[in-house]
DNA sequence: ACCTGAACACCGTTCAAGT
DNA sequence: ACCTGAACACCGTTCAAGT
């Protein structure tokens, strides 16, 4: 026991972990644009300019939330699994997470050389290494697939918002669109039109994997250049 | 000579086509962030309400400016070429434009069902028939494609952002993330770091287009299901 | 029909002041 | 060390009023 011990703190004390967890809820319940310094600080009962003690900025607690979900993501996959199919269990992890968190979607597809993005590249270049992909394609591999990955998810994302301004569900949401997409001119539209009618009946999750089978199917084909 | 001439308009009147020129100005030279309608109504000699008139909102404003420079890209591939082909010209086109406007970049990787991305899905989609690939995976292929470009340009986005804000060119920035990238973890981050001291010399156009490859080979390996 | 520009309801961020 | 909350410098959007 010594004389100086660590002050206990409240449970309602300040943390850069309880910060990131709160935003977290807010952004899965009010989306993206609802995610303010204001309600945040409201919700965690504190002021205004508290969470700049613990955060740099609003992108920085971006990160830090798309951080925590796309750490949980990535981590899932049993380590018994063969390198095929841990990519497309990591990959299904990913998209499912974005899924889930549209905003994480949407911020992860342009969040550069962030940590969040640096996990997936790390949690893809394993297996693409495992593969046997010869060295000077590993680089090239790991950044189509992840920019696949992320490509969809923020796709996807800007379905959900769409969705969620509208008030409607995926179904409806995609129903409208794919009404929009037969009012197009038939002769310089012909594919997205013969596309249109099936669209709300689309498995996005089977199109995702049939994207990540494509990719697979190529790195499994040799032929280096 | 009709007693009813169109009245003809001035030289400076407002149009939503020079609103969207002006935007497209103001968009590569201060980024994404530069374009607040104020910038944009000074730049137009006019009202900051007035551009109401003539665009919904702000984010009409960024797809019509995407729109713009994606029918540039889309429309340039030349006849003749063999479908492959033609989607290796599309999608350098779009690399390109997105390489020189990141901010269209980054609105179009999230900018889901809108008219943009369709102008895109529709001129991969007509090659992704071209090439003979069966109905049922037409759509899943073409999405495919499409994602890998969008999710690239977006990661590209975020490097021009990142190196803008640093007031650095494109090398530099990546100096300084593959300078982060060496301070990893080597036991959690071993891919990442094995590849962070070749990340500044590495061929942009090169690894995308090396990614269009690898789905061009997915496709041409049969095997559906 | 088209444009003006002040006004409204917000933002992210800072910072003197508190404990 | 950590928190408060008013203040600052912006935003997008609206709308009465003009031509």
């Amino acid at each position: 026991m010594p004389a100086t011990t660590v002050p206990q703190r409240r449970e309602s004390a300040l943390s850069r972990e309880r910060i990131v967890d709160a935003a977290i809820a807010l952004l899965d319940a009010t989306g993206e644009q609802g995610l303010t310094f204001r309600a945040l600080s409201e919700r965690l009962a504190t002021g205004a300019g508290a969470i700049y003690w613990h955060i740099d900025n609003k992108h920085a607690l971006l990160m830090a939330a798309c951080d925590a979900v796309v750490a949980r993501a990535v981590n899932a996959p049993a380590a018994e699994a063969k390198p095929a199919d841990k990519i497309r269990s990591v990959a299904l992890g990913l998209f499912e997470a974005m899924d889930a968190h549209p905003w994480a979607g949407a911020a992860l597809s342009r969040a550069g050389g962030q940590l969040p993005v640096v996990r997936i590249l790390e949690s893809l270049g394993q297996q693409v290494r495992a593969l046997g992909i010869p060295d000077a394609w590993q680089w090239s591999t790991t950044s189509a697939l992840m920019s696949y990955i992320l490509g969809v998810g923020g796709q996807n994302a800007a379905h959900a918002q769409l969705a969620r301004q509208q008030g409607f569900d995926r179904t409806d949401t995609m129903t409208e669109v794919s009404q929009a997409w037969l009012q197009l001119d038939q002769d310089t539209y012909p594919f997205t039109r013969s596309m249109a009618s099936s669209l709300p009946r689309h498995d996005d999750r089977a199109d995702f994997l049939a994207g990540i089978e494509l990719i697979l199917r190529g790195m499994a084909s040799q032929d280096p250049r």
